[in-house]
DNA sequence: CTTTTTGCAAATGATTTGCATTAAC
DNA sequence: GTTAATGCAAATCATTTGCAAAAAG
């Protein structure tokens, strides 16, 4: 387990301070999580975090590279430390749950979504972004075949 | 090109009414355009409808399934009439623009996204969302290399 | 005529912005 | 001591909600 949240955030020149710390940690543990329940994380650590701080550190934390920002349509942004290698995501329909997948569905390869794809169209593609939709393994037994929840 | 919509509407159990029309019209010659461009364009031919009534017209049409939302992370919902086939989305980080994309890019083969694709980890799958993203022709050709425009 | 749509106005809610204060280095 | 981070408060902005009026079938 990566816990050396201090060195990490030395790594890419960012000054160490406990919010920082501490919204490291409440994305390791809490994955694919949102904004509101890493701010609930971080508060019973440091109760006097604000809100705004936790936006700043997280677009910092994102803008290195330390965390991953992911917001499958629509929804609120969620983050997560497992960053650098290619995953992608399940998204249940029904509570929202988020899963990793790593990269190939059943019997299909995976695109290879990592560096430079190549172009199409004229477009210079840098990242595939993969989105599986569906339903949880919870929610699956309740809504079988029903309409809505 | 298929521009009855009246016949489209009533296919769907849907009142045919100006607005939605409209809507379906202004989607139709608006690929991708966000709820912002599909209002101003239904107002040159009713200068009227307000805009809750687009929004309205979009979440009817997009239940029936006569457009599909679209909406890259974060950035705001998009539409477009091209339904029923799965075809996934290129678009440019510097000035948004989107384009279609059939399924496979360069080499790789796609992920048979349509219906269900069977279940990884308890899940059930049904549909699988691609987006590519990149630079489209006019904004590479400008940034190339550069960090940001 | 009955039900669905539309218009209007106000609310929501996540995220952003600007500036003064504080903590890291 | 400087510079970068935080706290605070107010602003933004797409989208939603609730209800009365208008239009579709």
């Amino acid at each position: 387990m990566t816990s050396d949240y201090a060195g990490l955030l030395r790594g890419v020149d960012l000054r160490v301070t406990r919010p920082r710390v501490a919204v490291l940690e409440a994305v390791q543990r809490h994955p694919h999580a949102e904004t509101d329940t890493i701010f609930g994380a971080v508060r019973t650590i440091l109760p006097d975090v604000s809100r705004q701080a936790v936006y700043d550190v997280l677009a910092a934390l994102t803008a290195v590279g330390l965390v991953r920002k992911i917001q499958p349509s629509g929804s609120v942004a969620r983050y997560e430390t497992r960053v650098g290698d290619n995953h992608h995501h399940l998204v249940c329909r029904s509570c929202g749950t988020i899963a990793d997948v790593d990269c190939a569905l059943g019997e299909a390869p995976c695109l290879t979504p990592s560096d430079p794809v190549g172009s199409v169209d004229g477009f210079v593609v840098d990242e595939a972004e993969v989105v599986y939709w569906g339903l949880c393994p919870e929610c699956s037994l309740k809504d079988t075949s029903r309409s809505h929840p």
